[in-house]
DNA sequence: CATGGTTCAATACGTTCA
DNA sequence: TGAACGTATTGAACCATG
């Protein structure tokens, strides 16, 4: 609805439907942009309405009548065959798609390519999303993986000859895993992976669950990377611990510190949570009531900051941050999109299913409020909800119910670290060697911390952590898409010894392998986007297995009853 | 009511109204969300006050005299008309839990949880979301017209836009994934399509099987159309409740109440019935069996009735009457006698081809045997019968068979309102406010009954019912055929949208109309009778969408699954 | 350019609850 | 009654193809 009446400079076009400016002719008849949407959406549509047929179509009463108006559109002479058929729309996005990537691979060899930095600002300027541009500088760095495979159409491990490989398996079999751990042969590969994996189980406490909370945030900013998104999250940064994700357990602290209160609720805007009781699953350890509100853990946690002054407080945005809901979530595009139809249902399926079950991990945390976190530990301790995120993102996955409880529990010891480093690499601010947590002004580099403890983080080279974060970052540059199915296909990631039902978890390895490899082919023409993200895939298992040898050193006694479960710990 | 005045920040809308703030136009004008709720609840009602009608309306006074404030809604231009009906409001909350279930279909577990163990116990019992049921949208629409029509000649028709399109395309388009998801093929779409138009027809297993064999059968019958033939159906007549059909559907109930033997099955001399299976569209519904005797029926009627002595029997002699064939059918005149000669042949054939079709309405019904009716919800559930006699009573109709199967159902389901509520109009009983079921000492008064629900009927007064039958038997005093004739008209009434040939419904309509006004201008010297019999359609229009709003606002849970088909009610 | 589709923030309806 | 909310629809702006 045009104000402006300068209706000439239009060259006088008018809607035939309702005397709106129209610009051009649209499935037939001169008309509005409206009156063009309105025909498209409801051409084919079954109106139902309530009017002796004879309202008059006007700028202003258009949208009072849809029978009517839509009548007026057929009556004007608009066709709806003018309107592409779902099966023509869909060849038209094809095209686009080939099209878009076929001129940025384009771009990415051109000469400019210079730091990272640039490289996020051009996503960000260029509006086409530029995903699969990898700098070539930053690629040759990546390949600190001594003969990485670029095949992964063959998960390690898993020789699943039954699995549901859709096409090019005639690719010879590569497993990833064969190279991070250094085995050479196939068997031997396995063993060692199986015993990695079972001194894997223990780890990761609980800085899990505090750093994530500030990670999340971070991701939200790095979402804003995505070209279409743009500008509402200033790139101000608040850092807070992260390698807490990695490691920064061992801070001791008094013990006064870990309240016993420290867990948390879930509270979900949409979902309701029955109250109850943390039973632990050891008889004699702690219990925790959760049957607080929101509001009451609220006032408690500002009460508790008011009545420790002395404590060194954590910026109230921070806290603030960490509990709105999916502060730090990464966002996958809309599968909603068009775009996406081109992939056979079942992969559409599949992503869809990842998107849905990693919406587990975009639920608010109310535990910060309940306590508001002094240091790193209690951090920690009182990021309880994480776990429970995560077991309700696996719980998402049918193949995953499909499985055993012993087996379900492995998968989720075995490979929460893995999880988490791929969930939190979105915040990691690569200038800063730091987690970037939106919304604060403050930016908490950990780096220092970490070099505190020599004796304790001299396997843990933030090197390697970082590392990983620039790879997986400039691979996905912008698709949080590869990031979300990256962590299903983690968490199936079958080197764990002992599994009852090995065979499942190797197929449904190999489904979200083959899923993520239909989507990138399907999205980035450029064929070394499989391997780029397979090389990523590497290097995580690299760092994880960093990770997880660090937690082993950290000290156990302060970690919350829950996370010790998690870990096997005592 | 806002207290902060920086109305500028609002961009300066004001309600128009009372002066508030406003936020969006509502209903035809700026209003604030305030005087929006108050004009939905209250622009359908009549608002009586003892004031002197210049009430002003503030922010302050809005709420001291409803019935200004109201007055001032229309003056500043806000339409009822933009409030959704009852039957759009049906529609709105349907597409919203489709939508919701869409989205959650993959929310499968309780967002709470404890412990890991806890978490993973109730994944193994927790099931994989139910997949989605679609339920094909019919293609009739049950619009209303609002206003009475004066002029008959012109009936206030709906442009039924490319009415003409035969192609399966006008089947509202459903998403693939709504439905199935395994079609591989872009394909997929379109064979849906089709299937969702076929299914239209042929699915429908049940209400509308029951119908569609109806509707078959029908055509057969027509060939007995000859009028020596039905000696077998006297005048007498087999009612029913009628008024059931308009509404008092809305009446609640204890759901045992509602047996599932509830239904019925087609027991007509002449028409053998088969046996079969009710199906509901929604996969979820209950089935019904039709293939008990109606011996067993009755049994089981009595049984059902005994062991239910709490609940208010009707009394025995309804019952009786209600066996009884045609027990308050129209009479009409003979059209053999000679006075009738004066009309041209043509004419004399339509009215004798109205009169034919209407015996179909007299046949005895034996539902009414198998569970005897204790309310109006039964009693209308009981009614299957009432529908097939409509079915076959259109099928007598050579315009009407000759319309596609489409457009047969659409106007059915469009206008079948209308139809009995003329059909039932000769048994109420203006002084009582009640129907008067005849061989019956009691007269049933339902005026108390509808008076019970007021939330419920307040858009329904029992005035606009018994002014409708006042204005009608006034007016048609003694003559039958008129009835009958205006019945066979409002089978026509081309209001409906997407009429695949909606030209020939016009036809048909016209047709009828012209030859009514014939056999009254022959009759009836005074020209004044055309001009009554057309305010008389006006009134069944206006208490037709009346009931027809009612019909939806009615407890939708407690119909008949033909009853649900019938109008589209999920 | 002309004319299709796509996107996303604004809009406008109903619903809920205190 | 009215504020707050959830959602489907709308339409301006934009993107892409030929
Ligand atoms: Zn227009
Ligand atoms: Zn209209
Ligand atoms: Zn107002
Ligand atoms: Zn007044």
């Amino acid at each position: 609805m045009y104000e402006d009446r300068t209706e000439s400079f239009t060259q006088g076009k008018v809607c035939v439907v309702c005397g709106d400016r129209a610009l051009s002719c649209n499935f037939g008849a001169i008309t509005c942009e409206s009156c063009k949407a309105f025909f498209r959406r409801h051409a084919h549509k079954e109106i139902y309405g309530q009017c002796d047929g004879s309202c008059p179509i006007t700028v202003e009463t258009r949208s009072y009548c849809r029978r009517c108006r839509l009548a007026k559109c057929f009556s004007v002479g608009m066709k709806k065959d003018l309107i592409l058929s779902e099966e023509q729309k869909q060849r038209r996005r094809q095209k686009i798609l080939e099209n878009r990537s076929k001129r940025q691979s384009q771009e990415v060899f051109p000469p400019d390519s210079t730091s990272i930095q640039q490289d996020l600002t051009r996503v960000k300027t260029s509006n086409p999303p530029a995903p699969n541009t990898i700098s070539p500088n930053s690629a040759a760095s990546l390949d600190r993986v001594p003969g990485a495979t670029t095949n992964w159409i063959n998960p390690p491990l898993v020789s699943a000859p039954d699995a549901l490989s859709t096409d090019a398996s005639t690719v010879p079999k590569r497993d990833i895993w064969e190279i991070q751990n250094s085995p050479t042969d196939p068997d031997g590969i396995k063993r060692l992976a199986f015993e990695t994996a079972s001194a894997q189980i223990a780890r990761l406490p609980d800085g899990m669950a505090k750093s994530r909370n500030v990670l999340d945030r971070g991701a939200d900013m790095v979402t804003s990377t995505n070209p279409l998104e743009d500008s509402s999250s200033q790139s101000s940064s608040g850092g807070l611990s992260n390698q807490g994700l990695t490691l920064p357990v061992t801070i001791c602290m008094p013990s006064s510190q870990i309240s016993p209160t420290g867990h948390t609720a879930q509270a979900d805007l949409q979902i309701q949570v029955p109250t109850g009781q943390y039973t632990s699953l050891t008889p004699g350890a702690t219990t925790f009531t959760e049957e607080e509100t929101i509001q009451q853990k609220k006032a408690k946690g500002k009460a508790l900051k008011e009545l420790n002054p002395r404590e060194p407080s954590i910026d109230c945005n921070i806290i603030q941050a960490l509990s709105e809901p999916c502060f730090f979530n990464l966002k996958p595009p809309s599968l909603e999109s068009k775009a996406y139809h081109v992939l056979e249902p079942e992969i559409q399926q599949r992503l869809m299913l990842c998107v849905e079950a990693y919406r587990e991990f975009c639920r608010p945390m109310v535990s910060i409020h309940e306590k508001v976190p002094q240091n790193y530990v209690s951090l920690l301790n009182s990021g309880e909800e994480c776990y429970h995120q995560l077991v309700r993102f696996a719980k998402r996955l049918p193949e995953f119910r499909a499985l055993s409880q012993e087996d379900q529990i492995a998968l989720l010891k075995g490979n929460v670290i893995e999880i988490m480093i791929v969930r939190f690499s979105k915040c990691y601010n690569l200038e800063t060697n730091a987690w970037t947590i939106p919304h604060c002004g403050t930016v908490q580099n950990v780096s220092g911390i970490i070099e505190e403890d020599n004796a304790m983080f001299s396997e843990f080279c933030i090197d390697d952590y970082s590392n990983f974060v620039r790879a997986a970052l400039e691979c996905c540059k912008g698709d949080d898409l590869i990031l979300i199915v990256l962590q299903v296909i983690t968490l199936f990631w079958p080197h764990i010894s002992n599994l009852e039902d090995v065979a499942s978890v190797r197929a449904a390895y190999t489904t979200y392998l083959d899923t993520l490899e239909s989507y990138l082919n399907m999205k980035y023409l450029d064929s070394n986007m499989v391997i780029e993200v397979n090389k990523v895939m590497g290097q995580l298992r690299q760092v994880g297995k960093k990770a997880h040898d660090v937690m082993w050193k950290s000290q156990v006694s302060e970690l919350h009853p829950l996370l010790k479960e998690m870990f096997d710990l005592r």
